[in-house]
DNA sequence: CATGAATGAGGCTTCATTCAT
DNA sequence: GATGAATGAAGCCTCATTCAT
């Protein structure tokens, strides 16, 4: 993540709930309200003008609130576009992540979860557009989102996913660090393209992916008639 | 009111060469030297903090020259940018161009002159650290770059390339854009990715990146029995 | 290329007073204290180092305030000059302005009104002496003033009264603009001249300037008896 | 005259030409025609930029010389302004001077040279859009203007002139510093009004102010009949 | 806690002046 | 002496951040 400043381990900021609250007070209620709106209109600001090109006041001005009022809820600039691409990042990680009802059969498997990323992205294109900029699919950028807290990470699960399936002998049985290196800057480009010009339809474009990829990297010999995962 | 400002159009300070001149001057090689010592100092300054973090000092400073120095050879910073990823660009863009002994057969051809730019690429990292980020390997970036006055781009030639395979028959039948997308972002993400470790040699990546892309790209002609693999 | 700079009109701060609001709020009169110590600083600096000898950061702390804080009620330098003359410039023309107790006989109402402007001056040295190197006693320098949004300017109802003068048989019959020129500059070179010894009394000089203008431009009526004063 | 800087006593600049020698050698007149050159080149950006908004860079470039030959003539940009008030502003006087064939008759001899000025300044009308703007009229300039070494200066040679006409009984016994502002303020409006279009002749202006001034400055009553110089 | 004006460090750019050729 | 590129001090303006209300 293109921190935009050197990473200082900044004191976790304490989220509104403490510990035992059974449940979201009114106030803590607010406070994750006002945050959401900063972060939301960061996202369309970043989106339009980039990092450097965003003020803060064009952000609070698109959340129709104070200035100050961003302060409050963010130490400062860079920190909201490390939230920004932190929680929203584990959104997409979220959308990618296993689900009970995803085929058996790992290239179907495949298939669906990254399908499953590509309609996600359909729905969140103006995160994305920010998002790619700052290296959400990057691999490398996992290290410095786990460092900020985030639990899971796109990348990474790809990364698990792909592993996965060279053990089971569908794909070839490389760095799986170049795979995902590989997917991911195809999807991202992919997905750039795409952003220029609102009528693409992205899941279109995900199945082309998909395709090449599978293509690409099916392992040659078929050397394990295994085609189902065996372990969680 | 009188307006103290009354803003004309500075006259042009004429350009270095002059019609009819066989060869550059004296004059116009130093002009050449301190321009290109500004391109290699900002190429390595953006490199490492950024084009916004770049200050036009700390430019100068690297390039030991003063800052009013840089502007005698780019009118603002933004130039700087602008010539950097123009020229280098043109620079890519021929590293990737055909040549007489380039191979015949497609495939080949097309391992060659792919392998070629990424030969350049090991050598140029600093530059494409920066270009990367600047989207040299995007092809809606490229007709930005044609207005600037580059004569030919990479992803346009690259294009050019794919559709060439496509009509023997060597590369399925798709939307060459699509095809460029992808290769380009494959090919961005893996730079990107080596460039974090120096040690990473750029032309083994490239080898796995036109493996990848070959097999996934490869026309499955209905004729010829199915090269690799079986699909569910 | 992917040019850094995209300039967009950043949007308009909204100014102040809303319409509908029957009197100013208190953030309105807060706004024009702050506007008007600006302009009060900016007539002294501008007065003692001239435009460009000013540097914002002069009149910001002769005004008490941080540079930033200029800004918040001007766009830029210019805007600063541009405000002082038209707003000034509009007091001045109020000055000038007709009242219902000025005498009826022309003369004596030239008189009257000619002198009040130089009482003005009198309390206004400090802008006139900006004021004066700026045109705002040139008849051609009116036209520019009213663009921009003044109602009314003073070289505009001299020269309605000297017309009417004209008009009355009182003054000679020639191109109104010239008699402006004339008086204005006459006018002009007394202020300033005055200005360097603060002793001077400018309604003394302002009476001379008057009698030797009415002198100058009387209509020599050939019919009617001659009013003051013989002439060779 | 409006120095941009303080004045420094400067060290005299010792003209080429030493003390001796009986006539200009090769080199003083190269001297003195790039000297020429710079300055007539001055008068011109001088007046289309104003003294600010001229770069040493323009100057040179009129004068079609290289931007350090402009400091071998002068130590530094507010001198070229200095000795172009000061050596064009002795041109004036020189027109203004007094000369054999003046007529006898005070008022003719004033305004015949009071219009052999305007004449002047309809062919220098460049210099005199530069010089009204730094106070070639205004009496009080006169003295730093002997500071700077000039001879002789017209407001200073007005004012010998209407003392002359007061002593003559022919004007009226005002403070004379009164009447040349006055009478240098009318001419300087009335020429910057011309000055807007190049079409009004200069000399026709000129016996209008000549005309309102007479009529103003006027003895009242003719306590002397004589009307003709008594001395020198 | 919301507000939004005040703050001032910092960056880009200009241009008078110097100086090596 | 002519040349014109190099120099760098200095000024305008922006905008993240603070703070009084």
């Amino acid at each position: 993540m293109s921190r935009a400043k050197k990473l200082q381990p900044k004191e976790q900021p304490i989220e509104g709930k403490r510990a035992g609250a059974s449940h979201p007070s009114l106030r803590d209620e607010t406070r994750a309200i006002f945050r959401a709106a900063v972060l939301r209109a960061a996202e369309d600001v970043f989106a339009e003008k980039g990092y450097h090109g965003a003020r803060i006041q064009d952000i609070a001005a698109r959340a129709r609130i104070a200035v100050g009022t961003v302060y409050n809820y963010f130490k400062e600039k860079d920190e909201i576009l490390d939230a920004l691409l932190r929680e929203q990042g584990e959104q997409i990680s979220r959308a990618f992540m296993p689900r009970a009802d995803d085929p058996a059969d790992f290239e179907s498997r495949f298939r669906t979860r990254v399908l499953r990323l590509f309609a996600f992205m359909q729905e969140h294109r103006t995160f994305f557009s920010v998002a790619a900029q700052h290296g959400v699919f990057d691999p490398e950028h996992a290290e410095e989102v786990m460092k900020s807290g985030a639990r899971r990470n796109m990348p990474g699960q790809l990364e698990e996913l792909l592993r996965e399936g060279a053990e089971l002998g569908v794909l070839r049985k490389d760095n799986p660090q170049r795979l995902v290196r590989f997917l991911g800057g195809a999807m991202r480009a992919t997905l750039m393209g795409a952003l220029r010009d609102d009528a693409t339809d992205l899941r279109d474009e995900g199945m082309f992916v998909i395709d090449m990829f599978l293509r690409g990297a099916r392992a040659t010999k078929p050397n394990a008639p295994r085609k189902t995962r065996s372990s969680a």
